[in-house]
DNA sequence: TTGGTTTAATTAAACGTTTGTTTAACTTTG
DNA sequence: CAAAGTTAAACAAACGTTTAATTAAACCAA
């Protein structure tokens, strides 16, 4: 259930990067077997539908989306606010390495109809939402934080930020004379100014009066 | 050139909706006709295209997307902070109000191949980034505002906060418990509360030293 | 106002493509 | 030699767009 050969994770990346960047309704099965290099008939054979792969990359990619941090959030050495941090950091980390993934997830979210991936996407905002109140939570109990602070809402910003930037990079890019830099240029610099940005702005709402 | 007849309107609010829910390829133009009571063939009537259909749809909403904000930006009497106090609650009343319009811009600010409206979001990005760094500049000359205040990261913040919020409204009902509010209580809710979310933000990062 | 003519609006049907999926024949593998 | 993998071809359905026929509206001289 979990093993896919290599073929299937061809055509699956292959697809996910279409549907990323053209939409799932966007993209045609022969596009995807172009790309992926393999015969049109084979997405049927290993998937069932063009509906089922989708489905399969959510598996694929949600798999490895949620099992980090929770070994860090029981770190007795760190601050409080060194956890947010920490939080931080590694939630851009990953939406940087799986960009084409959290487009996808992102025009899901915004479809009407709900689909088979709606429940996965609930869960997977549902655990982050209840990681990041506990952390909150404890770093009140401590002093270390101001009362009253809306978590959904710092969720909001915190995901709402990375990821505008993650899907309108081209524009900042060119709105900030930076197409010079090379790719790998470009995403560091971003991922430097995106991080110092996060916690200054973390660090201002949750401990200043 | 500008004027729409009573019944292009119809047709492009009613693809709009469809557009933002389903997406432009996940929108066929018999979906439309049905949604605005029209016949199929009126729609290459009066847009030549669907494609085209949507061009039209981004002129008549980018039309009344742009003009406001410049006579507040000119009033002597407010301070720097509640002007930017000002920008956030007319920015976010104008996605509330352009609920639909906003998720079909998001979406295609992750397409790859870029149509007609890239320009048109491109131009609208770069105004509104240069009318807050105006905004901030003069906070800055007059000491209300610190220095090293990163502008570009701070819009990232407004658009990509109000954003995410009203993509994943729907989320965002079910995980807060709001599931009983009727939709103006909801829509009342939470401008109140995003209101106060980015304003204290923005109070924190452009303010505290 | 009337009657005649032109223009615009509206319709159902048909057009040629492209779509996702399946078939049946063939090749490779264990 | 049976099972799994791979292929080109074919399938019906849905797609965006166009056609040709019909109705409604606008115009204007008598």
């Amino acid at each position: 259930m979990t093993g896919y050969s290599e073929k299937q994770i061809q055509i699956m990346e292959a697809a996910e990067e279409l549907f990323a960047n053209k939409g799932f309704d966007g993209t045609s099965v022969r596009d995807i077997a172009e790309e992926a290099g393999v015969n049109l008939a084979m997405i049927s054979y290993y998937f069932g539908s063009k509906e089922k792969l989708m489905e399969s990359l959510f598996q694929y990619r949600g798999h490895y989306i949620t099992l980090q941090l929770e070994n860090m959030l029981q770190n007795k050495e760190m601050s409080s606010l060194q956890k947010v941090y920490g939080v931080i950091d590694s939630y851009m980390e990953r939406i940087m390495k799986l960009q084409c993934f959290h487009k996808i997830m992102s025009r899901e979210q915004m479809a009407d109809v709900k689909g088979a991936t709606t429940k996965l996407i609930h869960e997977l905002k549902k655990k982050n939402q209840e990681l990041v109140q506990q952390l909150i939570s404890e770093g009140q109990k401590k002093g270390e934080f101001k009362k009253n602070i809306d978590v959904p809402l710092l969720m909001a910003t915190l995901i709402g930020t990375t990821g505008h930037l993650v899907t309108t990079q081209h524009y900042y890019k060119k709105l900030n004379n930076l197409e010079a830099l090379s790719d790998e240029e470009f995403e560091k610099h971003i991922k430097k100014k995106l991080s110092n940005h996060l916690k200054s702005l973390f660090k201002a709402v949750l401990t200043y009066e």
